[in-house]
DNA sequence: GAGGCTAGTGACAGCCGCTGACAATTGACA
DNA sequence: TGTCAATTGTCAGCGGCTGTCACTAGCCTC
């Protein structure tokens, strides 16, 4: 019943060239780097001409021109146009999760969340910057927040984020996600505070990590006293 | 810096025939009626051919061709396909938010954000019926669950809504939503735990109202637990 | 009840995203 | 150097969506 996908290329892994891996990676040879470099090339333009002209007047064409290859290339690399925009954030959602990953096992469930976040918040930055540089990511950001289309697939992905990450929990807890409503739930919650906290980022002038840090350490902060029976008139 | 949208007819008001309404409904005249019938069967079309085949391996002439008009005119009562698929989800949002416009001030914000849902699934049927059968509807839900390019619309409608309701609850407590985390906040942890619980429900077996009243109702019940420092391992 | 006004429709043309198919090119490797 | 396989370009075509313009049919006035 459900409608097949198959994402194109860029589905798979995300390439970390900086550092060589411990064993097997013996020098990509010239048609590789060829590939990422016309990959490169593609993500930079597109983004490029996203942040500068729009996402929605920016054609396929003009990013394919602009690095001079057909537009077959293009699709032969990327799914699509939006997944070209969404590249670098699927990298970061990847940091995130293989920052849950390697919580030591004693923290809370949340406890392991809030320090995965900001723990990731520090070192996704270089990560960016071996592709494109971080400024230009910046504003990749905003562009996202505030085009409809865009903000639509990014949040499906989160959502997909989350149960791989609910997974994750209820692992370390030895439950059951399916029986335990726990999980789920609790991952729902920080999902939820978590976009909230971006969009907030995203809107104001602040972009620096330390604000994005700052934001939401104070947000998960308020989670508790957000559910609380009544408010008092003095919020923080 | 804003991409320009302008969704196209269907952004407006969604129609309530049932009830006539206080004062001035006198009475539609024909060329209204004619359009009312025209959208409701292109409405039915769409979604019983996009139930039955799958939504990309329907095409817009397909159902133009079924209600017998030409494609443009599709395209002038929804702003695409994905509007047309949406169509009862936004019928159904726009219950809830009135639903939670009508909570007693005193009740605490996740008190009456709790009590509107409840409430809203007992009565949207009703409005739904009045436009297409509901078991449509139920199929229909669980074509988007299934369907990426309809989760990821339907996400991001569902965060415009939350910040509506966000604004709704700052204003029932007094506070400005800008300076106060905690409408925002209590709204995400809210809006997280719905996902999650439609998620499962349009998964699962028993499509009844009953089945998510209860799973949402026990989901919520949850949120306290899953916050919990340490998980007990007797989950419920 | 005739005629003017305007909302709604159809027909046509065209842009853009995306895909399949096939031929041409170019790195890899014996 | 020649063979094999991976990448790329070219071409053709579908489907979603929009602008334009002429035409039809409710509606309203006299």
């Amino acid at each position: 019943m459900t409608e097949t996908v198959d994402t194109a290329g860029t589905t798979g892994t995300v390439r970390a060239p900086g550092a060589a891996g411990t064993a097997g990676a013996p020098r990509p040879g010239l048609r590789e780097r060829k590939k990422q470099r016309t990959r490169d090339a593609l993500l930079r333009a597109a983004l490029e001409l996203f942040t500068t002209q729009g996402y929605e007047r920016t054609t396929v064409d003009e990013i394919t021109e602009a690095v001079d290859v057909s537009q077959r290339t293009f699709f032969r690399y990327f799914a699509g146009k939006e997944d070209v925009a969404l590249f670098l954030q699927r990298l970061a959602e990847s940091h995130f999760i293989a920052a849950v990953r390697e919580r030591p096992p004693h923290e809370a469930p949340l406890e392991a969340l809030r320090r995965a976040v900001l723990e990731s918040w520090d070192t996704i930055g270089e990560a960016i910057e071996e592709v494109v540089p971080i400024e230009l990511h910046m504003r990749t950001y905003r562009l996202i927040e505030s085009t409809p289309a865009l903000l639509a697939v990014h949040l499906r992905r989160s959502e997909e984020t989350e149960e791989e990450i609910a997974r994750l929990i209820a692992g370390r807890e030895g439950l059951d996600v399916d029986a335990d409503p726990r999980p789920r739930i609790a991952v729902a919650v920080f999902g939820g505070v978590m976009r909230v906290t971006g969009r907030l980022w995203g809107a104001g002038e602040d972009t620096s990590v330390e604000a994005i840090r700052e934001l939401t350490a104070t947000y998960l902060d308020h989670v508790g006293p957000a559910l609380a029976e009544k408010w008092g008139t003095a919020p923080r």
